[in-house]
DNA sequence: AGAGTAGTTGATGATTATTCTCAATAAGTG
DNA sequence: CACTTATTGAGAATAATCATCAACTACTCT
């Protein structure tokens, strides 16, 4: 994974989404501060390649090869900040651990069909769901951060194993 | 929360569900059993009231409640086995453990809007959500277990707390 | 630019939800 | 009723995540 530093970065989807310049400036409005390891985290998962999901330890493994050591208490409370955010979506795509990805807005806001036995993830687009999702928030006053549509199945080939459940 | 014992069981919508023996021919046909653990834990279930969700500890404290004493590890195994037969929903409504309630079938279905702050949820129904997900596990050849529509965000109430994240 | 304030990091230890192990028990079968 | 084997319960083990705190540094204000 390359890591662009400074200027403009635009995610894998060619839609502008973040920037330094703009994380720092909703970071500074609630008296936060825009750290080297924030920035390059954020740049991560701006750089990672569509349907791509990161756990904390992915994202630790990814930044050590990259040579930008963070340490994981930061990445944990990174993570947990960005999805509070909004900038990161917290995806329970597996048992045990969350994995993250951009929260990427429409036009590439999308879902997930994830199979409860291999864990296998496919990811499916509807704009009808993100409108009735906003349109649901809005009714009762809640400041939407995120909305995805989780869809709990058996994959065709875990149906052939016939593994016991 | 009242047990009942034997017997054809209804949720509290009216529309009936698993039966005792329901549930034991569906676990008999994959060679599994009817415990009085397993009955019992499903009818606690039944029997909650609309909007009410139960972790494995409460669960296991409705039950000690109840005079019926099943263990930690029996309560999280047929929390987890009855999640992967679709009896149970598994959500993810607050921080650090899993919310489980009764999978209930269309037109009973809902979906949830969480606080991610104070974790207060609202349940919401909508059809089309239903169908959205079910088309889509359909065209993967996905056997769909649940489909829920879960949409982080702040409410009104903890958007004027101006807490820190 | 320099100083001060307070948010952030990283190392480490603590927590805790969930799983595993295994001997004792009991459900299903015929 | 006897047999096979899934299931239970107690306790230990696991692992993801969080808390703590001294050292550091981003931001703000002269
Ligand atoms: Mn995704
Ligand atoms: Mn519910
Ligand atoms: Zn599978
Ligand atoms: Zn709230």
């Amino acid at each position: 994974m390359i890591l662009k530093k400074g200027g403009s970065v635009e995610n894998n989807m060619n839609a502008p989404v973040y920037t330094a310049a703009s994380l720092k400036a909703e970071l500074n409005e609630k008296g936060w501060r825009l750290t080297p390891q924030r920035e390059t985290i954020l740049q991560v998962f701006q750089n990672l390649s569509e349907g791509k999901h990161l756990s904390a330890e992915d994202l630790y493994e990814v930044l050590k090869a990259d040579g930008e050591g963070i340490s994981l208490s930061t990445i944990y409370r990174t993570l947990k900040l960005m999805a509070r955010m909004g900038i990161l979506r917290e995806l329970e795509l597996a048992e045990g651990h969350k994995h993250y990805e951009l929260n990427q807005p429409y036009p590439h806001h999308h879902h997930h069909l994830i199979c409860v036995r291999c864990s296998k993830t496919i990811e499916f687009k509807s704009d009808p769901i993100l409108k009735i999702g906003t349109k649901a928030a809005q009714k009762e006053g809640y400041h939407i951060l995120d909305c995805q549509l989780t869809i709990h199945a058996v994959c065709p080939t875990c149906q052939r194993a016939l593994l016991p459940v």
